[in-house]
DNA sequence: GTAATTGCAAATACTTTGCCACGTA
DNA sequence: TACGTGGCAAAGTATTTGCAATTAC
């Protein structure tokens, strides 16, 4: 293996999984069925999922959990996969496809989710927390949490119909 | 219980634990002796920390978990307190004393924490999503993450004693 | 052949609920 | 007294590790 490779860049990043797998390959990983079903299922969906629910993909049904779980593990390390925090009681992955990772509109309700434009400003003060302050290998969170509209309506009717 | 009164507003939220408590005793919380020793406590140190970290303060050993877990969700739901995730297995809680909740700057390595002045943009963005999208109680969490200083130099270190 | 990967089982950690005793208003 | 609160025990869910069998190179 070879740790000190960079992660893909985000113009090789915009390849299919095909791309990211070569990088892993570049890496010392070995092209097993897990992994390339793994990249091939979360470049199929870019949103952020649980581990549980990457298992209930077709594909990767008869893999178990544990072997998920640590493949992620190595993803993550290697930088084509990141983690996120959407509220849920299990955390997130998604591949990193397309340059800078997005951020997220979470309905505390539904679980429902809307990509959100990262505000220029939170990239700018990113790189000055990098330069300024000698942090090394910055990377941000930013997600907002809300009620959507839907479940905004439904939860009207409730309260109404409840008397609450 | 009141469940309609509002959260305590900064004006108020700046006065000490005595503040908030009468703010709760109004929506019905009891003057119990674990509400009084928790409050106490978390405006001590305004940081977020998990329930493990809460129940080790001293005045708190003797609480159980449960207590402090079932205490901490209803201070939530009454909006004295918030819940932050910090990349950490376990979540955060922090008192919401000074009106709008601070970001942070967290190590993974180490877990240290900095504080970061939210930039007014995601306020805006945050406030934009209420009004243009017809979310309902939108907030928002933001946290930075990096290797501090000194554990960049202590890792610097030991990749040159480790010769990776 | 060698080293990474996999799966089973099990340990660990954190969260959540049920039930009854207790304390506060 | 009435109802919110406290604690014990236990269930539920997510994460993590050990070890032996397997697989890719």
């Amino acid at each position: 293996m070879n740790p000190n490779a960079s992660a893909p860049s985000s113009s090789q990043a915009h390849a299919p999984a095909s791309g990211i797998l070569a990088f892993l390959l570049d890496r010392g990983f070995k092209r097993t069925h897990a992994l390339v079903c793994l990249l091939r299922e979360m470049a199929a969906d870019p949103h952020p999922r649980t581990l549980a629910e990457w298992g209930d993909c077709p594909s990767l049904q008869e893999r178990s959990g544990v072997t998920l779980y640590r493949l992620m593990l190595k993803l993550e390390q290697a930088g084509v996969v990141r983690r996120v925090n959407l509220g849920e009681r299990a955390q997130c992955f998604q591949l990193l496809l397309t340059g800078p990772a997005p951020d997220y509109l979470v309905c505390t309700s539904c679980g429902g989710l809307e990509q959100v434009e990262t505000p220029p400003e939170v990239r700018v003060l990113e790189d000055n927390l990098a330069r300024k302050t000698g942090w090394k290998t910055v990377r941000h969170e930013l997600e907002f949490f809300g009620v959507c509209p839907s479940c905004a309506e439904n939860s009207d009717a409730t309260v109404q119909s409840m008397n609450l």
